[in-house]
RNA sequence: GCGAGGGUGGCCGAGUCUGGACAAAGGCGGCGGACUUAAGAUCCGCUCCCGUAGGGGUCCGUGGGUUCGAAUCCCUCCCCUCGCACCA
């Protein structure tokens, strides 16, 4: 027969060599709108992990399935190129990172193909290519000249050791190490260049809304990311006994609690506080020795100035406060103790009043204000102790107030701030500017375009800074002797436009093919990790935005449907390198083959759950691949007796083929890999059992095994492709197209369940009542007349539904048996459902009759009520047939 | 703390949107049987409790509610995961 496994090695191999000489996956220009169908981009870093694999299965899987639909599909890669492993790892290695990130590609890139990704190759882009990066600086001229771009001081994270600034995910714990080395990370106040996104950030978080094939967690994380917050803002004249320094903004959602506000607080970093450090002993004291804007006790430092509150006039003691951020709001706020809990938590500290101003709602008469000695009453609430506007509720009050406060205005926070995307370091893209001495940063004229790396300079700090060569320029202004930019560009920057690029990779005039772009763009299936929820995902939704305002894209939104694909865990913990409990994919591809890999990967969880890896998963999946192989060949061989004669059998496993591509494409639609696999499994047992069980009927089978592979083909391709040339069609199975089928579901799950209720029912009494050897079984369909009754039941709206079943002749003549069965309708009015007709549920039994037959050795008639004894008929109800066995 | 998602049988995992045929798909593990000299593979069953003709009981984190009927809808509480967080 066969043993375990097959030679995955050759097969996969063979297939791999024939869809590449046959460009299968090649999208032609022309074409007019494709599918497309997108995995995120991954950074080289050599290794194809489980991660990566997971997420290129369902890209490939759905793109292969959509292809069987008939679609044109754009399904390309490429490489996130550029970053800092790249410089550290050519460190290491002593050689630069350009060759480092090329040799990773080209392994990846076999690894790649050895899964049976079905990529358009002549799509592929890389980021740190000039021909790519030409356009981020492109990109970046675009963005200054719109003026969506500025240079301006920001505090950064700078790690001392390396000399390099940080991103916030490379700063490590609770201690902010340097990812790197662990030094202590400082920050430093550097010109840095910014792209704003805070002008977008309304669109942004208004058309979360509309991003209906986004999970629900990506979209809230992006809001929580952009941080909205609706409020007030109102200026209080602070005034020290020698200065007065006129209105300070604060912000607050709650200005309704302003007549609660007993102390007004500053940030360290307030032009206000940095003022008073050189004056004021007690103030530099506390910014330089106590602040700790980390810890969770708020700290502070009362000093000699005064605010004057807006309202009431009343004079509040002003507090430099640690916990009172200069990048929150306006770095200034108004303490309210009595409703807020933080303020509360300072004001007890400090011994500032608390008062209560908002009173709870009150079920009846007037409201009393809350006790807020021990803790604040941080709701909504009706106002008590505020002067004419007491007995307002909050949210009118708010309004209320901010009209009359003449400093007052209504003002949006947002907690987004805009994109710094310069970095220090070698392997990214070099800003395009030119820092001239009279003429001040000067942008790169486009004809000139790109500024290329030098050689790499193994050095410490930013290599770039080291070529002075290379750095040394002329102002493309004056003239007159300049220097080079030498920061480069985050590489965020690169993926928020890089799915644009695929459109048209070699275009030497622009960025993307406009027209291209229009027609082929927003991406329609997008495939990556949760990690990705905000910064990719935020920037390119910003990128995409800017160029539908200025580049004339139509679109707004670059992914019209997110999968986050659930991580590949080992004993429910995430596998890493750090904790040795690795998979590679390498060996199981070794072991078992890229199409055993596959099909575990796909069956074992809906793509976006977490799983666990498991051996005998893997082992079951391939087996359950030599299983299919072994049947299509033994049939190939001409090994199956096969007949002409269509019986109910074949009338069976024609349905269940049926039911499987309907059921398939609806589980492949919604990229619910696992149940559509599971369909195309069970079907494969199904024709085995049916070859088991005696003759096939050739067309049956043979379309069995055609549409099995079929529905397999977009996971396991490599096996499939085989054995639909073993079957003897002509051409790639993944240019077939996706079999006709006329089910609709809602039959086939009454189809399945009545025939599975009833060999369940069988089995039931034979084990119950101890039969040991049934010499026959009687299968008796209901008579019409109880279908029809029911019918007349579910439709009847009466009171009692036995008088109107005694209108119907057809019932009525029955008697007694019409009485009963009327009675027990009507005990269950509620509950009736509608079921299969008689005919069908007779063909359905009979189809499935074989089963039953088989598993208990004997003979099984499925008869119509009219075919069998009254006695054994009275008991079948419709969905219920009346079982006799006759030992 | 705020927000989101989730808690289903020995385990994994469907079902929850759109309440009914749900003791609850499928897989894994375990048990029994067939085949085999045997093992493996494959195939057929069983795998909450009771039951000599398809029956009954209990059950889907907890406690309540709505309904003729709840794993499914509503509320309370508990627990887990993720995101954000001295955010004014």
């Amino acid at each position: 027969m066969y043993d375990d496994g097959y030679d995955h090695a050759a097969v996969e191999r063979r297939w791999q060599e024939a869809w590449d000489d046959a460009s299968v996956y090649r999208t032609p220009d022309e074409v007019e709108d494709p599918t497309y169908v997108l995995g995120m981009y991954p950074y080289p870093s050599g290794q194809l992990h489980m991660g990566h694999v997971r997420n290129y299965t369902i890209t490939d899987a759905y793109a292969r399935y959509r292809r069987l639909r008939g679609d044109d599909v754009l399904h390309p890669m490429g490489w996130d190129a550029f970053g800092l492993p790249a410089e550290n790892a050519a460190k290491e290695r002593d050689t630069n990172p350009r060759d480092w990130t090329f040799d990773c590609i080209e392994t990846m890139k076999d690894q790649m193909a050895s899964m049976g990704f079905g990529y358009d190759w002549d799509r592929e882009i890389a980021t740190c290519t000039p021909r790519y990066y030409k356009w981020n600086q492109w990109l970046f001229r675009r963005f200054l000249e719109e003026d969506l771009a500025e240079r301006r001081a920001a505090d950064v994270n700078w790690c001392p050791d390396c000399e390099t600034v940080l991103a916030d995910e490379q700063v490590e714990g609770e201690a902010e190490l340097c990812w790197r080395c662990d030094t202590p990370v400082e920050t430093r106040e550097l010109e840095q260049w910014f792209l704003k996104i805070t002008e977008y950030a309304d669109e942004l978080i208004d058309y979360i809304d509309g991003l209906e094939g986004w999970p629900d967690s990506v979209r809230q994380m992006q809001r929580n990311w952009i941080g909205r917050q609706e409020g007030t803002r109102l200026a209080f004249d602070v005034s020290g006994p020698d200065e007065e320094y006129g209105g300070v903004e604060a912000f607050t959602t709650r200005v309704d609690t302003v007549f609660g506000a007993t102390f007004f607080a500053l940030a360290p970093d307030h032009p206000i506080s940095e003022e008073l450090i050189e004056t004021d002993e007690a103030v530099h004291e506390f910014v330089h020795h106590e602040a700790d804007p980390d810890g969770d006790e708020p700290n502070g430092v009362e000093t000699d100035l005064t605010a004057t509150h807006p309202v009431t006039g009343g004079e509040l003691p002003v507090f430099v406060a640690d916990f009172v951020l200069s990048d929150v709001g306006t770095g200034a706020l108004m303490g309210v103790p009595g409703h807020d809990d933080r303020d509360h938590a300072f004001a007890s500290k400090m011994g500032v009043d608390i008062e209560p101003v908002i009173a709870p709602e009150p079920e009846d008469g007037e409201p009393g204000a809350p006790d807020v000695s021990e803790a604040a009453f941080v709701e909504d609430g009706v106002l008590v102790n505020s002067g004419e506007y007491s007995g307002l509720e909050s949210a009118e009050a708010r309004e209320r107030l901010t009209e009359d406060i003449e400093s007052a205005e209504h003002g949006t926070q947002y907690r987004l701030r805009d994109w710094g995307i310069s970095r220090q370091r070698y392997w990214g893209t070099p800003i395009p500017i030119v820092h001239c001495p009279d003429c001040g940063p000067v942008l790169v004229p486009e004809d000139e375009l790109p500024v290329e790396l030098p050689e790499f300079i193994n050095t410490t700090g930013n290599p770039l800074d080291a070529a002075e060569e290379w750095k040394r320029t002329t102002c493309p202004e004056c003239g007159a002797d300049a220097e080079r930019e030498t920061d480069t560009m985050d590489t965020f920057v690169d993926s928020s436009w890089y799915f644009l690029r695929y459109v048209s990779p070699d275009l030497e005039e622009a960025p993307f093919d406009r027209e291209r772009a229009n027609d082929w763009m927003p991406v329609d299936q997008y495939v990556g990790g949760i990690e990705h929820a905000v910064m990719h995902l935020l920037y390119s939704r910003f990128v995409t935005k800017t160029l539908a305002d200025h580049e004339g894209l139509q679109h707004r939104e670059p992914f019209t449907n997110l999968l986050a694909q659930g991580m590949v865990q080992l004993e429910g913990e995430k596998m890493s390198k750090s904790k040795g409990n690795v998979v590679s994919p390498q060996a199981i591809v070794e072991e078992y083959g890229a199409d055993t890999a596959r099909l575990f990967m796909m069956q074992a969880a809906q793509p976006e759950r977490d799983f666990d890896w498991s051996e005998q998963g893997v082992a079951s999946a391939n087996a359950f691949l030599a299983r299919l192989k072994d049947v299509v060949e033994v049939y190939a061989d001409g090994e199956i007796e096969t007949t002409d004669e269509r019986d109910p059998t074949a009338d069976y496993v024609e349905g269940e083929i049926e039911a499987a591509v309907a059921v398939a494409a609806e589980e492949y639609d919604e990229l619910v890999f696992n149940t559509a696999v599971r369909e195309a499994q069970s079907l494969v047992g199904t024709l085995r059992r049916y070859r088991e069980a005696g003759d096939v009927r050739a067309d049956t089978f043979e379309r069995g095994l055609s549409v099995s592979l079929r529905l397999l083909s977009p996971v396991a391709p490599h096996i499939c492709e085989e054995l639909w040339e073993t079957l003897g069609h002509e051409g790639f199975v993944v240019d077939a197209t996706w079999p006709e089928a006329d089910a609709d579901r809602d039959t086939i799950e009454k189809r399945r369940r009545l025939v599975e209720n009833t060999r369940e029912d069988v089995r039931q009494i034979i084990d119950v009542a101890d039969i040991e050897d049934p010499e026959r079984i009687d299968i008796v369909v209901t008579p019409e007349w109880k279908h029809e009754a029911l019918g007349v039941a579910i439709d009847s709206d009466a009171p009692n539904v036995i008088g109107e079943l005694m209108e119907h002749d057809s019932i009525k003549r029955h008697g007694e048996a019409a009485a009963d069965y009327g009675q027990q309708l009507q005990e269950n009015r509620e509950a009736l459902q509608r079921t299969l007709d008689p005919e069908t549920e007779l063909e359905a039994l009979r189809a499935a009759a074989w089963l039953i037959e088989r598993e208990f050795d004997t003979t099984v008639r499925v008869l119509a009520a009219a075919e069998a004894g009254d006695d054994v008929a009275a008991k079948a109800e419709p969905s219920r047939p009346a079982i006799d066995i006759v030992e």
